[in-house]
RNA sequence: GGAGGAUUAGCUCAGCGGGAGAGCGCCUGCCUUACAAGCAGGAUGUCACAAGUUCAAUCCUUGUAUCCUCCACCA
């Protein structure tokens, strides 16, 4: 045959790119028509606000993965490629840029403004699409969505309909939290609380009868002119007389009550508590049960408003607190201040500090949805890997809260929500409303809110797929099958589309959960845009290419802890695709000329049996390890089988044949190593993606895309279980005389012959014998004896050995006796102090009659073997000597 | 306050109830007609600490220490 010349070396621009286009040509990522089951992943929906970094890598490389491992095993597969608008984030970017023009979005207008988000969108959205391309991601870009796209965006309405007519969306006023500067209501996990140093203020609240004053510890003081009583605890005794009693709110001339409240918590401060219901949540619980009213003081912008004294107006809450402090002290009322830190809430989007603020929200009622997603993980219908979190989502599920889903922002889903400005009558519906169904008004007006960004991508696994329209990808496709993700979105994300896949769907959106872990650098640092930590998928891909990266970070991936990389972590991967390659451009220069022929069992010879044996033990444990999506494992088998077994041992042991043997001979070793490279690159597909597709479609009887070729499942008609232990003795062999070799000093070029003695009944006794050719050239022989009378003079040379047989090396000027005997008499020692550890369990009747019988069994012939080695040693020791 | 994770070679990390592993780094020798991004050989560990369970513990249990994450509360 003529084989194809592969370039010198690895270079993966050259084809990357190339393939990934005839992937895409030959619609290889859309789902086979003819496969069996089905197989589905929706990918996590990238932020259109930013870049992928190498959190999205690891993440799209294991669902790359999985993808192609399925699809490999027939399965009908679509993953799901898509972005997310990203609410507030992707309004905060245009804000910024905005602000950098001196303007505010007020200065556009809300339609100027969505219409400039859209840009900012669709740049984003080619950039990060692109990356996907580079990774190799074999996503179905024919469905490819967006959540704001059509169709999601129809299904973000039947939702929300649904719900309002299910009872499970309302409307009210309610304490939310608030970010002044995105203006907007945040949801309760949309707050990110950091320690802070702060001061606890004693102020004196004199009793409005002039009869003394009472002392209430706050970090607030601003907030004092929203106070409407001052709470005590019901049994605190030392205030029992005191309740009801009436207070005058200094620096006002306003009247409060002092009420008994059981959440104060007596032993903190004072014991008293200002209830101060409008700006702080516990307050508002409080003030509820108490029907009290409560004084909002904040503007929209987060200044205090009309409802303090008026020296206070429009200042922010830092400001207003310096003054109010200043004042308090003034006036006598400030008794001490006392450092204080406290968690302070934060806007998880621009880091401003969150203050709880009282407006007109929407809410979605969690409880019920919440007991329908806590039953399907108890039915098993969703499974969490690694286990370990489905603590983490019961405890989350079990202590939920309702959630607040409108925003005030612009860019988003508006809500299906209309007003009429005649009658006042208010319009839920899935269309839009021009005209009041009451009065028959024009004069509408719809919610200028939009939705929480998460309450698009809650549907993700089915509005994807057509939802709430009865498409053949719904009824094909859905429930999906594995969702990957990090676990910094299971409360965001992962928890909601489950209650809402169970709501609207009745069924879980998936089974199987993979629970990734965070890329960290080598600081042990989260990779963020802020630290600049981040390493960009690309700049790897450029210096090392996609497979490269994949590689490396599946072998990393282990059971969802955190990997810590940086840019030479990458060299690995990179490496070994280097070492696929040039295996494969030494197999095809050899394959030049020769005939192909077919390999079948019978004329395999041990080594050949044993490679075979080793590759199902490979396709074996990869199978084991995706079945658990233990990534990290079947990257290591990929690994070591390719470059320890195959390229260190099997090829190295090819050579003799392929210089040495006859023609026929010549064909049948290139066939095989041929046949083994092919079923390597589909066993490797999934893992190094493009090398093992440039590389197949050059293997001599190969057409066709790898891609969609079938797993390389094990073959039992080629495990020879005997064949493989033979093979161990051989190699054993062959590093003994190797070891020997570089411990005495000698050099490759000099060639000495060496003596094998088997003991009696040893099993690889007639390999050896058959073999003698191999091992000579593997450990630089001149020749190779095997003699099992040991009628060579023995005593002339390097005695070495293992459990069976002894390996003589005629290098006898070379060896440093006393250094070796030394080193013998260490080993013996060794021998010695494990041979006592064993004897130890095998003279214990309670081992002997408790311990697994394969373990006792390994006992007695470790016993064995640790013996042969010391009375080897011995003897070797002695014929050291005789050599002095 | 609650929950979870981590602690194994110089570094990054696998692993496992029965003789301690990988990659990188390091040392020695090799450009052996695929690969120096390579080959061969080698050194390095009280598997955090302490008790317990077990015939047997790096692995299971409990406690301790240090580090990290999440949740809740914080007047």
């Amino acid at each position: 045959m003529k084989a194809v010349e592969l370039s010198k070396s690895y270079n993966p621009k050259d084809f990357e790119q190339r393939i990934y286009d005839q992937w895409l040509e030959n619609k290889a990522f859309s789902p086979d028509k003819d496969g069996k089951e089905h197989f589905t992943v929706v990918m996590p929906p990238p932020n259109v606000t930013g870049i992928l970094h190498m959190g999205h890598a690891l993440n799209n490389t294991l669902q790359d993965i999985i993808i192609r491992y399925k699809r490999m095993k027939g399965y009908r597969t679509l993953w799901v490629p898509g972005t997310d608008h990203a609410g507030i984030a992707t309004q905060n970017v245009v804000e910024r840029q905005l602000a950098r023009e001196g303007k505010r979005r007020q200065d556009l207008g809300r339609e100027k403004f969505i219409e400039r988000t859209w840009q900012v969108k669709d740049k984003h959205h080619e950039i990060i699409t692109s990356q996907l391309r580079k990774m190799g991601c074999s996503c179905d870009w024919d469905h490819e969505r967006f959540t704001m796209d059509e169709g999601l965006s129809k299904a973000v309405r039947e939702a929300f309909v649904t719900l309002y007519e299910r009872g499970l969306i309302y409307k009210g006023q309610y304490l939310v939290n608030y970010c002044p500067k995105c203006g907007t209501a945040l949801a309760d996990d949309e707050v990110e609380y950091e320690n802070m140093p702060g001061k606890l203020y004693d102020v004196r609240y004199p009793y409005a009868d002039g009869s003394g004053y009472i002392t209430v510890a706050t970090t607030r003081p601003e907030t004092m002119f929203g106070d409407v009583a001052v709470a005590v605890n019901p049994e605190d005794e030392r205030y029992t007389a005191v309740v009801g009693k009436e207070l005058l709110l200094p620096l006002t001339d306003r009247k409060i009550k002092i009420i008994a409240d059981s959440f104060v918590d007596k032993e903190f401060g004072t014991g008293m508590v200002k209830i101060t219901p409008a700006h702080d949540p516990n307050d508002w619980e409080c003030g509820r049960r108490h029907n009290l009213e409560a004084i909002n003081l904040l503007n929209p912008d987060g200044t205090l408003n009309e409802n303090v004294p008026e020296k206070y107006r429009g200042l922010d809450p830092v400001a207003a607190r310096r003054l109010v402090v200043e004042d308090l002290k003034e006036g006598g009322y400030l008794v001490k201040e006392t450092d204080h830190a406290h968690d302070v809430g934060h806007c998880y989007r621009c880091h401003t500090v969150v203050e709880p603020y009282l407006s007109d929200q929407w809410f979605v009622s969690m409880k019920g949805m919440a007991q329908k997603a806590l039953k399907a993980l108890s039915d098993g219908d969703i499974v969490f890997y690694p286990k370990r979190w489905e603590n983490t989502y019961i405890h989350w599920m079990e202590n939920i809260r309702d959630w607040c889903i409108s925003r005030q922002l612009w860019w988003g889903h508006r809500i299906p929500v209309w007003y009429c400005k005649d009658c006042g009558k208010m319009i839920v519906s899935r269309t839009d409303v021009t005209e009041c169904p009451d009065c028959g008004s024009h004069n509408l007006e719809q919610d200028p809110d939009v939705l929480d960004t998460w309450f698009s991508s809650w549907l993700w696994p089915f509005s994807t797929l057509g939802w709430p329209e009865k498409t053949a990808d719904l009824d094909t496709f859905f429930p999906t099958d594995t969702l990957v993700s990090a676990y910094d979105i299971i409360f965001f994300w992962i928890s909601r589309m489950i209650m809402a896949s169970e709501e609207f769907m009745g069924r879980a959106p998936f089974k199987d959960i993979v629970i990734t872990g965070l890329v960290r650098d080598k600081q042990g640092r989260k990779m963020s845009k802020s630290l600049g930590n981040g390493i960009d998928p690309i700049e790897v891909i450029d210096l090392y290419g996609a497979d490269a990266m994949k590689f490396t970070l599946c072998y990393l991936a282990a059971q969802g802890q955190d990997v810590q990389i940086d840019m030479d972590s990458f060299k690995m991967g990179s490496r070994f695709a280097n070492k696929i390659w040039n295996a494969t451009r030494f197999l095809l220069m050899n394959a030049e000329g020769r005939n192909l022929v077919p390999v079948t069992a019978d004329r395999l010879n041990v080594m050949d049996k044993w490679i075979y044996t080793r590759f199902n033990a490979a396709v074996t444990a990869i199978d084991k390890a995706m079945d658990s999506y233990r990534f990290n494992d079947a990257a290591q088998t990929v690994y070591s089988f390719f470059w320890n077994d195959f390229c260190d041992w099997y090829v190295e042991a090819a050579k003799q044949r392929l210089m040495h043997g006859s023609d026929e001979e010549k064909d049948l070793s290139i066939s095989i190593m041929i046949d083994l490279l092919e079923k390597s690159m589909r066993l490797m597909h999934p893992f190094l993606s493009f090398v093992t597709e440039e590389i197949y479609q050059k293997l001599p009887g190969t057409d066709g895309l790898l891609i969609s070729k079938s797993w390389p499942e094990a073959d039992l008609d080629f495990v020879f279980v005997k064949e493989e232990a033979l093979a161990g003795h051989l190699q054993e062999a062959v590093r003994i005389v190797r070891a020997a070799r570089s411990q005495l000093g000698i050099g490759p070029e000099k060639r000495f012959s060496v003596v094998i003695r088997p003991a009696e009944g040893f099993e690889a006794s007639d390999l050896f014998e058959d073999q003698k050719a191999l091992m000579a050239s593997f450990m630089g022989a001149s020749e190779v004896i095997v003699d099992r009378t040991a009628s060579a003079d023995v005593s002339q040379a390097y005695p070495s050995g293992a459990q069976g047989y002894e390996v003589f090396c005629f290098v006898k000027e070379a060896i440093d006796v006393d250094a070796e005997i030394r080193k013998l008499e260490a080993e013996i020692a060794k021998a010695e102090k494990s041979l006592e550890g064993t004897m130890k369990k095998l003279n214990n009747p309670q081992f002997v009659s408790n311990a697994k019988s394969e373990a006792i069994e390994k006992e007695r012939s470790k016993k064995a073997e640790f013996e042969e080695k010391i009375s080897q040693s011995r003897e070797h020791i002695a014929l050291l000597r005789k050599l002095s």
